[in-house]
DNA sequence: ACCTGAACACCGTTCAAGT
DNA sequence: ACCTGAACACCGTTCAAGT
């Protein structure tokens, strides 16, 4: 069998949700695609690297579309509740998703749009990518936390998601909240 | 040799912070401590419990006198920073200690002050929990993305430290103001 | 009570060699 | 270009046996 880069990261997508982030290793996946381990080798340079190209479907797979004429604040929320939502698609999905970001390979979108918007609403450079790193230190520590309680639970059920949902939404206003507090005055307040 | 858990503990510190947290092996420990590494197994249940045992010991280490008196917000700002300067404290301290709270394991202490703050503060239980699991969860992602990059940059210099220090402070600050925000009305604020 | 020695069932990665 | 086969240097954990 010959594969390539996508079908590749396609089925480490399946052994993660299977299985999860423990049994996601280069052997078992070879194996799941019925190759040698070391033929993986051929299409990513080690597994940090295709662990990032996996934190980068999982995101590309959770994209909704992008409403316009949002204030910052909202948009924030958007982005926010976007990326919970697609790390939660996926068994550990927030796990792979932050590890990858903490190590710096991939999955920027999130962090790039959220500097956007808080640039947007009249934030300077600094404060603004200071509370986009406070914005996604919340959402990779919550949705984590919030994963691993679910799984820990019953198998698969939804029970207690609906309470984490609010519980997320309470805790992601808190911080915008005292980030609009530390907005610059008259910056998109004022209706001009 | 004879040995217990505190020594052990002891030990596998130095191992951390000599050479970080991937060489801090059941294995490396054990012939570290001239023994067998099937002998660990009879302090410990196994590697979590023991990396609990040090993440415990890391916050302990790093305990400040507590000061009485303080506002709510004051005293949520030194426990947040006292838990960071313990976690810098120790190569890669920040990633034991977030994955040990992560696990459930042991380090309740932060996460319980916190909470006592809150509830000082005149904040409802739900909002209060919320409250504190939002700073464990920044204060847990920023000292990790900070010690990941001073490790990163030179070995051991203090180049980039006061900078990312203020940067904390900054985060902290957006983050507790918007948790003043909810605080519910004549709450602490009163001068009777 | 505490440790040894050996084993079990794994890892990520490299590399010559094949097609 | 893509894969095999074999090896290297490791892991955490268990368990009978020793003292």
């Amino acid at each position: 069998m010959r594969y390539q880069r996508s079908d590749i990261v396609e089925r480490a997508l399946v052994v993660l949700d299977t299985y999860g982030l423990a049994d996601l290793t280069m052997r078992r996946l070879g194996a799941e695609l019925g190759v040698q381990p070391s033929a993986l080798y051929h299409h990513f340079a080690n597994k940090q690297t295709l662990l990032a190209a996996v934190a980068d479907e999982i995101l590309a797979r959770g994209r909704r579309p992008r409403r316009e004429g949002l204030t910052w604040d909202d948009r924030v929320l958007a982005v926010c509740g976007e990326l919970r939502d697609a790390m939660l698609a996926y068994r550990d999905g927030a796990e792979v998703v932050a590890t990858v970001h903490a190590f710096g390979l991939g999955a920027g979108g999130p962090a790039q749009e959220l500097d956007e918007a808080l640039a947007d609403g009249g934030f300077p450079p600094e404060l603004g990518r200071t509370a986009a790193r406070t914005l996604l230190h919340f959402v990779f520590g919550h949705v984590s936390e919030e994963q691993t309680h679910l799984q820990a639970g019953s198998a698969g059920a939804i029970d207690g998601a609906p309470r984490e949902g609010s519980d997320f939404e309470l805790g992601l206003g808190l911080v915008v909240d005292g980030i609009r507090l530390h907005q610059p005055a008259g910056s998109g307040v004022s209706s001009d």
